[in-house]
DNA sequence: TATTGTTATACTCTATAACTATA
DNA sequence: TATAGTTATAGAGTATAACAATA
């Protein structure tokens, strides 16, 4: 009974979805990367900088859309596990570049095992030939001004 | 410089790409909404109630994907300004009815407007063409156990 | 003057737990 | 016993503003 409200125009709604998929996503990624002492926020930041990226941390609040600040927070406490380090920028004695530690690099590894089982396990039902077409299409959303 | 973040492996994560994609949307939304005293959430609540359905507060939180209480936060906020109104469950004495005043159908109206025409703003880029079949493809990720 | 990282603050959102009245 | 709405609270996320060091 009242289950009819997925006929509302809502389900129509870009945004709607948007936020329930994300919330969805969000949080069984949550559940999965908790064990591992990470968040999907610290898990991505940890991701881009495990692969060998050397971001600064303006250029991984852009590319995440964080505030600058929120960054900071989150470097903290990865590096005080020993997960990343801030290394000054020789180019911009203002800018400090991200790095995973070799702790870091085994910690996402792992972490990363779980997130895509999670993944799988959420969106089961989803069809896996229809993967590379949503994640194309979420990237324009996800980047518009691109 | 520093833009080949893109490049970066999460860029084909679907929790992020939901995420940011979502971030995107909600703040435009926010943004286009905040004229009518509305948020996303809100509006949301305000949306389904406008067309004519007549959901408890608990079918609500279920569509919506909220907490229960957070519904009676935004039900009180909306009745507070008579835009909606609580109505006994005639068949469940514990239950309560949302429904729409003449005032919030007119207010979801005039909201709506700008809230689409903020989202073509914000997703501009997209082809209209393929919106169908993002929306079908969201629902799928919104709604997993459907 | 403008930008990077940082600190601080306030507000929103998320997640739980507990209570009441009903079922 | 279980469920609907409510209240309360703590933690996470969002948004701004301001400051020191540097460009």
């Amino acid at each position: 009974m009242g289950e009819d409200l997925r006929d509302s125009t809502l389900s129509d709604d870009l945004s709607f979805l948007l936020a329930r998929a994300s919330a969805v996503s969000v949080a069984a990624g949550n559940a999965a990367l908790a064990p591992h002492g990470l968040r999907v926020r610290s898990y991505s930041v940890l991701s881009v900088v495990a692969e060998g990226a050397r971001p600064t941390q303006r250029e991984l609040a852009e590319y995440l859309r964080l505030d600058p600040s929120q960054v900071v927070a989150i470097v903290d406490d990865l590096e005080g596990r020993g997960l990343v380090e801030r290394i000054p920028d020789p180019a911009d004695r203002r800018a400090k570049i991200v790095t995973a530690t070799e702790a870091g690099v085994r910690l996402q590894a792992d972490a990363s095992a779980d997130a895509r089982a999670a993944e799988r396990r959420t969106h089961g039902s989803l069809d896996v030939g229809d993967l590379p077409r949503i994640v194309e299409l979420l990237r324009g959303l996800a980047f518009p001004d691109a």
